[in-house]
DNA sequence: GCTGATTGTATCATTTATTGATAGTTATGA
DNA sequence: TCATAACTATCAATAAATGATACAATCAGC
C-alpha cells in the first residue's frame, strides 16, 4: 500500500487480501462499515473488493443484515493445504493411533515464523473449542511445541529467538521472563521433549516432542494436552512420554 | 474476467484468486509456467499476482525450484471460518463424544450449493487420507449426507436437485441413475436417515442423519463411515443408528 | 408508525496502477 | 558445453481502479 516500491506488487490484490484478513476469531461477521474501520481502506474500495470476493465465492453475505462472513471456500483452501504439505499425510495416521490408544488430545504443530501453527488436532471431550480447531497460531516461545522445535536449533538461534520473538501473557502463570524461557528450551534440548504447565490455559499440561528432519532440526512437533488436575507432570511423563516419543520417531520429518 | 459488466467488479482481485484456486489436491506445487497454463492468464500477470501473494504470505515459495505452494495462511483462514460458523461449536463436542464412544470415523457435512463439504472430521485408523481432512467437497447426490439433507426439503426441490445437480462416478458401484438416487432420497425422507454403500469408496458404508433447523430443513448432517467388510447394512444400523440419531438430535441446527 | 441518522448502493470523471510485450538473465538438460 | 526453457526485469500505453459524491434503503429511537 504505502511503502512498496516494487514494480511487481499489485496493490489491488493486496487490498483484497486485507478484506479477508479483517476477519478473525473475534470478528466473524463484518458489515461494510466494519470492514472500512478494520482495514482503513476507502469505503468505495471496500465496497468493490467485498463485492468481488462475494461474487468469487470467498465471502458469504447475509441477505438480511448484509454482513459478510467467511465462506466454505476458506475450508477448501485448507483441504488443498493438507495435500500440499507432505508431512501431514505422514503424521496423521500416527496421531490417530495415539489418539485412539490414549484418548487424549494430540496435535501436530509446525513452526511458522516466530509462531507455531496447529495443523492437525485430534481433540477429546475435555478439549475446549479454540484448542480443537486447526490453524490456530500461538507465539512459539509460549508453547511446549515451539520450544521443543527451537531446542533442535543452534544455541545462537535459540538465544536470538529468546531475545526477539514475541511472548504473550495468556494466563497469570505464563512464563514471560525470557531467561526462564531460554532455560526451558535448553532443558528440552537435553531431554528431547518439553513439558509445560499453565502456559496457555490454567491447569493444562502440555508435552511436546520434535519431529526431526535429516539435519536433526525440527520444523514440526507432536504435542499432547493433559488435564493438570488429573495428572501431575511426573505422572504425565510416565504415562504418555514413551508413546509420544514413539509417535514422533515414527514420523519422518 | 470476460463477461462481467459489473462496475464494482475488480478483475485484478479476481485474477489473484484464480492463482490461489489453481492449486488443488493434485496440483500442490506450481511453477510460474504451470500457473500460466492452469489460469490462462498472461505470464506477466501471473508473475505479478504470484509475487504479491508471496509477499502477502499467501504463497510459499521454494527458493530452489522456485515453485509456489500454499502457505500456512490457508490453515489460518480455516481457523477463522470455524469461529464464524456457529454450528461448528455446537456440533464438535457431540462428534467427539460419538467418536470416542464408538471409535469409528464421524464427520460433519454441510450443504454448499450442489455439493457437500466436510467441515469436521474425526477419523479412525482405517480412514484413508482424503477422508480424514476437512474441506473436501463431494457432489451432494453421491453422498449419504447430501441425500439426507435433501430429504428434508420439499419434494419439488428434491426432484429439481435430482434432475440438475452433478453426479460423479467414483467407484464402479456409484449410483448414476437419477431415478435411483431420487428413490434413495425419498426413502431417507421416510426413515430420517440415509445409508449408502460403495458410493465414494468400495466397501465403505456411510450412514447419515440430518441436523434440522427450525423449519425442519437441514443444511448439515452427521455422517459415519464404516467398513463394509466388518459390517453389513443391517448390523451397521443396529450398532450405530441410535447413537447417530441421538447425536444429531443434540445439535441445534 | 414516523423521522432522523446511519449504512449501504450507484455513478462518474480523473489518473494512477495494471497491463502485456519484450528484452535480459538464470537455470536446466541433452 | 551449448541450446532451450523458465524465470525476472523494464517500460510505454491505456485500461481499469480510484475516491468523491449523490442517492437509496435500513434501522433506532420516539
Amino acid at each position: 500500500m504505502q511503502k512498496k516500491p516494487d514494480s511487481l506488487y499489485v496493490s489491488t490484490l493486496a487490498r483484497g487480501l486485507q478484506i479477508l484478513r479483517a476477519f478473525d476469531e473475534s470478528h466473524v461477521s463484518l458489515s461494510l462499515t466494519d470492514l472500512v474501520a478494520r482495514t482503513g481502506l476507502e469505503k468505495s474500495s471496500v465496497q468493490r473488493m467485498a463485492h468481488t470476493l462475494h461474487l468469487e465465492g470467498m465471502l458469504e453475505r447475509d441477505p438480511k443484515t448484509r454482513r459478510f462472513r467467511p465462506s466454505h471456500a476458506w475450508l477448501e483452501l485448507a483441504y488443498t493445504y493438507y495435500w500440499s504439505d507432505p508431512l501431514i499425510a505422514r503424521a496423521l495416521p500416527k496421531l490417530i493411533e495415539f489418539s485412539q490408544a490414549k484418548g487424549e488430545t494430540i496435535n501436530l504443530a509446525q513452526i511458522s515464523g516466530d509462531h507455531i501453527i496447529y495443523s492437525l488436532r485430534l481433540p477429546n471431550q475435555r478439549t475446549h473449542f479454540a484448542a480443537s480447531i486447526v490453524g490456530r497460531r500461538l507465539p512459539a516461545l509460549n508453547t511446549a511445541a515451539g520450544r521443543v522445535m527451537l531446542s533442535t536449533r543452534s544455541e545462537s538461534d535459540i538465544a536470538a529467538a529468546c531475545a526477539e520473538w514475541p511472548v504473550v501473557q495468556a494466563t497469570r502463570k505464563t512464563l514471560m521472563n525470557r531467561d526462564d524461557i531460554a532455560r526451558s528450551i535448553l532443558k528440552a534440548r537435553e531431554d528431547g521433549f518439553c513439558i509445560t504447565r499453565d502456559q496457555m490455559l490454567l491447569n493444562e499440561i502440555s508435552v511436546a516432542a520434535p519431529i526431526r528432519g535429516t539435519e536433526g532440526q525440527a520444523d514440526a512437533a507432536v504435542q499432547i494436552s493433559l488435564s493438570g488436575i488429573t495428572y501431575d507432570e511426573q505422572l504425565a511423563l510416565e504415562k504418555f512420554l514413551p508413546t509420544l516419543l514413539d509417535t514422533t520417531a515414527g514420523i519422518l520429518g
